[in-house]
This record gives C-alpha cells, sequence and structure tokens, in this order.
DNA sequence: CGGTTACATGTAAGCGGTTACATTCGAGGA
DNA sequence: TCCTCGAATGTAACCGCTTACATGTAACCG
C-alpha cells in the first residue's frame, strides 16, 4: 500500500502551492474557482484525506470533546450519552469517552484530562469532582460542565437534576394516596465517588413527610450498595417486619426493580399490599409497569454538551447551572393502601 | 491565564535541551537520573502536559480508535462497549465514539473514517459494509474489525455470534418442552442497515423445525420493525387466531417483552398458555425471568478490540474470524404446554 | 599520553497542515 | 501611459513534539 497522498502531493499535481489546496479545501473564498476545482478533482483521484494530527496541532485546537462518565453501561449513563451524541453530532467534535468504574481511574483521569491540549472540551457526567480537581480545572483553561454532579460543583458550569424536588414528588404521590407508613430504600449517604442523589432523594422525602406532619425517624429507612439484589434483601427484612410499610420509595428505579422481586417472594401483591416508586424512568420501568420519577436522561445529556459547546465558543462570565426538573410517571405499581395490606399486617 | 508551558519552556527551566526533556519524559534510558529527576521536578511545577496533537503528528500514529456503532444505546450495544472499554482501557489508545442511527450517518462516517491518518483502528459494530465500503478499506491500510455484522465481512477481521445456532437452540427447547406450534416474531429480512440476525435466527428455528419433522410455513411468522410496541402488536394479531401458537421465538428480548405485554393484554398466562423465549439476554430479562438466548455481549465487545490491537500490532495474513457460540438462559417464561392452553385453543 | 569507547546531551530536520505576508498580474482611473 | 488596487497565488514561518545524527566529555586502554 501506498503512503498516503499529503496535501504536498496534491499541489504538486494540480500545479499549484501547499497554500492554495489548503486553501481550496477549507473553502477559503480567495480561490479561484476553476483552480479550485481541479484541485478538488485531483484530491479525490489521490484520496487525500488531512492529517488530523497535523490539522490540529496547526490549529490549536483538539476538535475534541472529551466525556468522563461513571459506569458507562448503567441505562442511565447510555441514555444521557446519546443525548450528548445527539447535540454533537453536527458539530465539528469528535466525541472521546472515558468510563470511570474505579476511584483510581476516576483520578487518574481528572489529572490528566483537566489539562489543555488534550481535549477543546470536557464533559463529566455522574462524578463529583474532588476539592484538588476543583482546582485543577480552575487553573486549567479547559471547559468544562458537569451534569448530574452536585457536589463541589458549585463554581463551574452544569447541568442537574432536582433530586430533593424529585424526592418530594414521589413520596408526596405516596402521601396523597393516602399511605402513611412510607418507606425509603437507596444507596449509602456516603460512597466513594461523592454520588449524592440518594442522599438528596432522602431529603426531599423527609421534607415531604414532615411537611405532612409524619416523622421520618429511621426504622423505614434502609440504605445499601445499588444494586438489585441489595435492595431486593434490603425489601425483604424490612417487608417482614409487623409494622411493615405500605409503599416503598426507592431511589433509583434498579433498587425499586429490587424491591418489586422481594414483594414477588413473599407473596405480597403490588400494589394492593404494597406501593412502590422509583427513580429515573430507565427504559425497564415500561416492561414492568413500574411508576417512577423521570429524569430526562437524554435532556441532560444534550443540555449539557450544548452547555459546553457554548462555553467553548465563549466562556461564560459566571458558570450556567442548569436544573432540569423531574417529572412523576403513573405505571401501575403504586394505589391506595389497600385492605388487604391492611389485614395482613397484623 | 497563562498559555500552556510546552516542552520548551521545560526545557529552559531546567536548563538542558528540547530533546533531553523529551527523551526524560518518556522514559528514555540514555538519560542521567540527576537530570531526569530535575526535568521531572520542573515538568509537575510547570504543569507541563505535552500537546497530543503533537506528539501524534510527530509519532505518526493517532493513539486514538474508533468505534462506529448503530443505536448506541440500545442495551446490547452498550454492552458491547462496556467490553471494548474493558479491552483498550490499560492501552495507550483513546476511544472516539460515532453512533448511527442513519443510513445517511453510516456512509458518511464509512467514507471519512475509511481513510489513514484518521485513527490507527477501526472497529465497527453491528453495522455491515456495503461493496464499496468493503473496498475502500482493502484499499486503505486502516486495521478494521466487524463485530456482529455478517454480510460482506467475509474477507475481514471480525467477531460473530452465531445467529443460526441460537436460533436453532432457542427452538429445540422449546421443542424438547414438547412444543408443537412455535411462531416466530422477529425483524424484517430486508432492512436498509443490512442487519442479518433476524433473518438468521429465523433460519434456525427453521432448520429445528424440519428437523423436528414440522414444517416452518409462513402461518407463525410475523415480521416487523424492531421496538417492543410493534412486537406486541404482532403478537396480539398472532395470538387472538384460532390455531394460536404454544410457543413464540421472538428474534430479540425487546421483541419478547412485547410479546410478553401482549400476553397479558389477552390475559394468557406465560408460561402456562404460552411460552415464550428470546434473544440477547439483556439486562431487563433477569428483571421479569424471560427465557432467553445469551449472546455474551461483552465479551464480543472484548474479543473485537482485542482482535483490532493485534491487527494494529501487526496486520494478521489471513483475517481472522471468531465467532462466539450463544447459550441458553432458562428462566420462567417456558413450560410444557399446559392444559389450559390446549383448553383455550378450541 | 593519544585514541577508542560509552554515555549524556545538544542540534536540527522533519511530521502535515494553516496562514500572515509577499508577490504577481490584469483592470480601471487619472 | 503610468499608477493604484484588488484578486489569485506563492513563500515561508510556525504549531509542539520526536529522533537521527553530531558533539562533547570522562573513563579506560595499550
Amino acid at each position: 500500500m501506498p503512503k498516503r497522498a499529503t496535501i504536498r502531493d496534491v499541489a504538486m499535481r494540480a500545479g499549484v502551492s501547499l497554500a492554495t489546496v489548503s486553501r481550496a479545501l477549507n473553502g477559503s473564498a480567495l480561490v479561484n474557482a476553476a483552480t479550485k476545482q481541479r484541485i478538488v478533482e485531483v484530491a479525490e483521484e489521490l484520496e487525500f484525506a488531512p492529517s488530523l494530527s497535523a490539522r490540529r496541532l496547526s490549529l490549536g485546537k483538539t476538535q475534541t470533546i472529551t466525556v468522563v462518565v461513571s459506569f458507562l453501561t448503567r441505562p442511565q449513563a447510555a441514555e444521557r450519552l446519546r443525548g450528548i451524541d445527539a447535540a454533537l453530532a453536527d458539530s465539528e467534535f469528535d466525541l472521546v469517552i472515558y468510563n470511570v468504574e474505579t476511584v483510581e481511574k476516576r483520578n487518574q483521569y481528572f489529572q490528566t484530562l483537566a489539562l489543555r491540549q488534550r481535549t477543546d472540551g470536557l464533559l463529566v457526567v455522574s462524578l463529583p469532582p474532588s476539592d484538588d480537581d476543583v482546582h485543577r480545572l480552575e487553573r486549567s483553561d479547559v471547559p468544562v460542565v458537569f451534569v448530574d454532579a452536585h457536589e463541589n460543583t458549585d463554581r463551574l458550569p452544569r447541568v442537574l437534576g432536582d433530586d430533593v424536588a424529585g424526592g418530594e414528588l414521589a413520596t408526596q404521590h405516596l402521601l396523597d394516596l393516602g399511605h402513611r407508613r412510607i418507606a425509603y430504600i437507596g444507596d449509602a449517604f456516603v460512597n466513594p465517588f461523592g454520588f449524592t442523589s440518594s442522599r438528596d432523594r432522602f431529603e426531599g422525602y423527609r421534607r415531604a413527610l414532615v411537611r405532612a406532619g409524619l416523622d421520618a425517624a429511621g426504622e423505614h429507612v434502609a440504605l445499601g450498595a445499588h444494586g438489585r439484589y441489595e435492595a431486593r434483601d434490603l425489601a425483604a427484612s424490612m417487608l417482614s417486619q409487623r409494622d411493615r410499610p405500605t409503599a416503598i420509595f426507592a431511589g433509583s428505579d434498579t433498587q425499586a426493580l429490587g424491591v418489586l422481586a422481594a414483594a414477588q417472594d413473599l407473596g405480597l401483591h403490588v400494589p394492593d399490599d404494597l406501593s412502590v416508586i422509583g427513580y429515573d424512568d430507565i427504559e425497564a420501568c415500561d416492561f414492568v409497569g413500574l411508576t417512577t420519577v423521570r429524569q430526562h436522561l437524554f435532556e441532560s445529556g444534550r443540555q449539557g454538551a450544548q452547555l459546553l459547546l457554548a462555553e467553548i465558543v465563549e466562556r461564560a462570565e459566571t458558570p450556567q447551572s442548569v436544573v432540569i426538573q423531574p417529572e412523576i410517571v403513573l405505571r401501575r405499581t403504586t394505589a391506595p393502601p389497600g385492605r388487604r395490606a391492611a389485614a395482613r399486617s397484623d
């Protein structure tokens, strides 16, 4: 295979100079139409494709947007990614992806990427930065936008869901249905990555209960690792107690699915014996009819990317913070507390 | 914000030449330990990060692997992507992603990417190339590996699932349970992207039936667009006929979920009235207990990426074709044809 | 003690584009 | 006819790094 043609080969073959070829191919106005025509033909003939590295070096831009995302294959992440891709599809930027599943990777990426000349823009999804990271980012001049990372990002542009509002929404829905013994099952509030969604959703839960004159004491709260099986176990033990809740608010759909499994194992009928509401509105909710709180994942990705594109063009004087309001999606797992529930609970 | 430090700044500050800095930072053996030490310190002090564009241009490598994937957010794709990421995580390569959801995008990407100097390697997932694409790829010297693309890829390195075998596996399972009226619901056999999985799985289905002395006539076959709702509608009309099938093999889990929904709508109990088996083993299968054929998605992505890395190091004389055998995963949606099914079918 | 050797470092030529600035040339105006 | 001006093109510097080759130096040899 012959070496690929360079701009020089095209110039020679077309009988013009490098500069003219470059201009012609980049649509500069100052090229004679006939010349341009000829150059384009020669370029096609030689199958000329400009070296991106050279172009980027010369331009001083990477033409690249880097997305650092935690747990790429969680359904939430994939959906956000699609939103990001949609916003970037018609731009000149390539999309580079770094997947983070361990704290070490996280640190490694933040340290090497938070630097100019690696990328034109950094989009961090579901991954709150450490104080050090923030300093580094502020010192470097890489445009960066955070999506779904509350902690430590208040001085930076970001797109957030309102988890507290969502927690209230879910809980209020259960209260409106007449439930009084409402439990919360979610992720541990402190975790190596600094995720805050579980804590915030719980806070919304708490507020709704307090507003309704109920207390959010610990007996109906169970926290554990993120995962369906973990949630199932938590729910199983919670549902085996004598004053078991009539409704459970799960901090994520994944966990809500675990709760459903536990209910099934115990022979509890949903929603007659137990109401369940989740959070996120992942695809599986539709399959199983799970009532949940929709996060607008695609939209959050899209807006994050748009914000970043805007930042790249011109740094905003004061960092924007876009908040996306969650919305409740009613399906078949919530209902007023039923007779059967009352009958069994004694 | 001051301009970022270049290698020149480091050299000046450390009192050595460019070359020495480059050598020191790239771990060349021919640098005095003390000098190296000093350079590293200065580099840190200045927060020096080499320009990747410059490095790449100079090295003549892009250090980039490009993945072109169709329908990024289908659960299958996300899982494969994770496999790819896993194989690449410890390599020097960045992962660039192009998502394809329209035929135009497909063509555009194939045309611009099938060229050297854009990427060191191309991994194409679930996207069969056209004849033109193949020619272009063969002419260019970009290492390329196809994952999950049967059509037109026989002269190229690839990783495939054996869809025919999987189709047989699924159908044989139903036959073994005692079913005789077994239907197939899948994607249309011809489609703009040239996907062949539905056709091949059907072929496996047909073979199994023929081997069992049954004919695979058209009455129990329904094809439509990929999607849960489409499959639900197909299943609904199929299940309303008088000699309705006692088992349905769906060409994908997504469609199997639609079949389950249709059964529920019609008041049919699964698996007593109807057995359902899917294909792929996406996460949702576990939620709903769907019996299915597992494709080893993560593994296919991982092996594809490994094959590509090998191709980059040294082009194989004869293109490798890795076939991953599917495996049946038994859950709760298949059972012998029940009395109730028999009772209702007349 | 001159010469070879090995190691450490410097010099400078690329890598393949973009673009500021210089040059050429023909048209139009005085 | 000479000059000015603008359009079209050429020349060459530069982007920031790697690396072949040249150079310098100290140790070691006969």
